[in-house]
DNA sequence: GTGAAAGCGCTAACAT
DNA sequence: ATGTTAGCGCTTTCAC
């Protein structure tokens, strides 16, 4: 603290604009000066105040990336590579958590703002209008993750996980490995991107194959173990006849599941083959969870962030690419 | 964006001075002026520039955390409770991740210096010089989290997990248990606070209990299941008679220990006892791990980093409370 | 209680 | 290629 730009430019005995020339390697400076420059600032110990230059650029050098809940173990996936590809383009990302508190939301939205983000990633679970009001104030790139909004004239840019069809895949899959009797255990039925859709692929899915879904063999509540194992209670209190087959929103779900099932004394995938989604957890999970892993777009999102082409006008809505991962929670039908 | 200070003076009829007084509370302002100012800044939605504010009083509002990894599910808790505790007294905590890697966190340190953040928690896993340095050039408050750094003379405060004596305990708790033969993998050996300390327990432990402890018996490599799975085969390897119990030195660690005896066919705890550190993913992993539980001290940290009565000089070094739980990884010899 | 005015440290015209 | 200068939007003495 305490050097500033106009100190390095009478220690150098040149002007501020030289220095400031040199800081930002804009426009040409001979080669003696900018040496002189160069040796003053390390000298001094220089260092640029971030505030006096926002105050003029608008700019802070900062993409904000906004998540519901830092412990999902998904998001530490996609985080990490929105933090390479900033630091490749000159950026830093910083992550703030709201802990799904949709107030809180629009507190940090409010001081990101004020901060001059260059780049903003909302990775939401559910909306409110209040926040869609904050997200519309920004003027820089706002990107959806993870979870878009239904509003069909969606006017962020959004990418996820294509959930509607991955989870069609999933039931197709179950299909033809001779199941017919699926259950679905999915999360915040909210949830617009991550549970309607997919909750709708499989309902579309089974259609399309000419199998029943009982009601009782549809629960939602939350992406966590707890909600996954009280899905699986509720099913087991509600049906003489058991599925066969049960397609969990998200791997936490389908661990839920799992530990209900093990609990009466049910074995996956002999007495039952559950699927998962998002392929976060089977490293650690003691069952390797058939799931759907998706390519996590980390490097999509920040081409979306730093694409000038990029018109914030032009609805954009894209997918990771998914794939199906077999493993051992689900088996065939004999 | 555009509407400023200016305006809301002008349109609110009074002068900049009664309209900044009337956004920082400071001072007081006729009930009338405030009112009038209150009305123009929600009906122009004014929000005042950080950057300009900031420019002048040298602050941000902002803490910065720095963590290398953000995977590791010890973190997450921490980091929940920093963030209610920020926004608590005003603040809003951002999180940066640097990979592990020294430069990258360097680069992040820079940044934030230049931000004028108001205070910085550094999760670091192993220093080096250059961090150091960043380190001291802060004027706000700087944490030392879950690792400290070996130099008696510390500049700053610190607060970690007690891991010396947790693992003592965790020593003398097999040892009561009648074990007699004891291993120890532990993580990345430059980690003082997490490695070093904790590996001295268990010999200091082992020393006073008059237990042998053969070089074969100890391995150190990464805070990773895989270095977990290696240092289980590389102590199964080299030895004849196997230890009866294994410390490991987080719970990622004892996974990789467990997956690796399991798949020599060794069970858990009838072959082998596991104890963990951490108490991070017992929810998940198939086998209730025995564990050290850190009473997480998110609290602690924001009490350091918010209390103007801490002298940066005075060094301070604090440990979070922990406990030992007795899960079941572990079990008694006859 | 209120306003005028002087910067905070930098960038970006605009001159030269 | 380089220097001069006018702000960016706010806080903060200092008068009144």
């Amino acid at each position: 603290m305490g050097v500033t730009i106009q100190d390095i430019a009478a220690d150098a005995g040149v002007s501020v604009s030289t220095v400031s020339r040199v800081i930002n390697g804009s426009s040409s400076v001979s080669e003696e000066k900018r040496e002189r420059v160069l040796t003053s600032i390390k000298r001094n110990h220089f260092h640029p105040s971030a505030a006096a230059r926002s105050l003029i650029t608008k700019q802070s050098g900062i993409v904000a990336v906004l998540v519901s809940d830092l412990t999902n173990p998904t998001i530490s996936l996609v985080l990490e590579e929105i933090n390479g590809e900033c630091i490749r383009n000159n950026k830093v990302a910083v992550i703030s958590e709201y802990s799904g508190d949709n107030q809180k939301a629009v507190t940090l939205l409010i001081k990101m703002r004020e901060q001059n983000v260059d780049g903003l990633v909302f990775m939401g679970v559910s909306f409110n209008e209040a926040i869609i009001e904050e997200l519309r104030q920004f003027v820089c790139p706002v990107i959806l993750a993870n979870q878009g909004i239904q509003k069909d004239n969606c006017e962020f840019a959004t990418i996820t996980a294509d959930g509607y069809h991955a989870i069609c895949d999933v039931t197709k899959f179950f299909a033809m490995e001779g199941h017919s009797r699926i259950a679905f255990i999915g999360g915040n039925p909210e949830d617009y991107t991550n549970e309607q859709l997919r909750r709708r692929g499989f309902l579309d899915a089974m259609k399309d194959l000419s199998l029943q879904v009982p009601e009782s063999y549809i629960y939602e509540g939350k992406f966590s173990i707890e909600s996954g194992m009280k899905g699986m209670e509720s099913i087991y209190a509600h049906n003489q006849v058991l599925p066969t087959a049960v397609i969990a929103g998200s791997d936490l779900i389908a661990i839920g599941v799992i530990r209900y099932l093990q609990s009466v004394g049910l074995k996956v995938p002999d007495d039952m083959s559950v699927f998962g989604f998002d392929d976060s957890v089977s490293d650690i999970f003691e069952i390797p969870l058939s799931t759907v892993r998706g390519i996590h777009g980390g490097k999509e999102i920040c081409a979306l962030l730093f694409d000038p082409e990029m018109d914030r006008k032009e609805k954009h809505w894209s997918y990771y690419p998914y794939q199906l991962i077999r493993r051992n929670s689900t088996r065939r039908l004999e």
